[in-house]
DNA sequence: ACGCCCGCCTGTAAGC
DNA sequence: TGCTTACAGGCGGGCG
């Protein structure tokens, strides 16, 4: 599902395709995507005839900067795609809600069969230029985490289980249930640790673990599941699911000591680990 | 403060 | 083979 990594992703392709661009015409299908807008018109009247001046990314938050100084976020929730048509004769996958035509040819494509993404504009804070809507969002964890010390900070401010700190967006931005399990075994910490358990080496091995996973995941360009929900701009998969060590691995063999995967639910979500690696 | 559940959704696949 | 059911989970809200 989409995480750091494959918005990362999007985002590395978006902007050289999309920077300079204007938009020259918006289309919505449905209201839904569209949710923090009273109406269509909204989106459409503050969006149509900008150009995009960057793409950023907070989280697993997609950003495109208007010279308007609007922002325009997509957040792509469990199913969400961006994709890029050279022509809008290109017919149109089903579950495409907002399309936006770029001048000079082509369009973008907000595709999301599950619809719990969204597509929104809001306009800059006041005091520093943020996006309001996005205020509540912690460390991004690739950009914002740069130091072992930071991590320290966070995870002994709390005293809540590793992995749902980890997967706590107001406290680290762009981590998902398939990282934080990847980044878990890489450091070799349990996900049911208290937060505050964690010796100063462990947190090293976890920030170590964290830099490295998204890393690589993002050079890998992310990961596509079984159902393929994740697709880059122009519809390719990430190959990075082939590097998994324990998610979707119940039962299998750890790749470091053979001990077979677990799997446990927490909190209605599906955590993988090796018993035997993470302590 | 924390843990856990629900509702929102659709496509896929396992089970009967 | 065809139907039903479970599952996938990001996020916000609510409850104990």
């Amino acid at each position: 599902m989409p995480e750091l990594p494959e918005v990362e992703t999007i985002r590395r392709d978006l902007a050289p395709l999309a920077v300079g661009r204007r938009i020259s015409s918006v289309q919505v299908r449905g209201t839904r995507s569209i949710r923090r807008h009273a109406s269509e018109r909204e989106l459409i009247d503050r969006v149509t005839g900008r150009t995009v001046t960057s793409v950023g990314r907070k989280g697993k938050y997609l950003l495109l900067r208007l010279d308007s100084a609007d922002t325009l976020v997509v957040h792509l929730g469990m199913s969400g795609q961006v994709l890029h048509a050279r022509s809008r004769l290109e017919p149109r996958p089903r579950h495409t809600h907002v399309v936006l035509a770029l001048a000079g040819g082509g369009e973008l494509r907000f595709v999301d069969p599950r619809t719990f993404g969204e597509v929104f504009v809001a306009a800059p804070d006041a005091r520093d230029g943020g996006v309001p809507e996005l205020a509540h969002l912690g460390f991004d964890a690739l950009e914002q985490v740069t130091s072992w010390r930071d991590l320290a900070a966070v995870l002994g401010g709390r005293r809540t289980k590793l992995k749902p700190l980890l997967m706590d967006q107001r406290v680290i931005a762009g981590l998902g249930n398939i990282y934080s399990d990847e980044i878990l075994f890489a450091a070799g910490v349990r996900h049911d640790r208290r937060s505050d358990s964690l010796s100063p080496q462990e947190v090293r091995r976890l920030h170590r673990a964290m830099t490295r996973i998204l890393h690589d995941a993002i050079e890998h360009r992310g990961s596509s599941l079984a159902d393929q929900q994740y697709r880059d701009l122009n519809g390719d998969a990430g190959s990075f699911r082939a590097r998994h060590r324990v998610y979707a691995r119940e039962g299998a063999p750890c790749l470091r000591c053979r001990t077979p995967i677990v799997r446990e639910n927490a909190a209605g979500r599906s955590t993988f680990f090796c018993p035997r690696c993470q302590t």
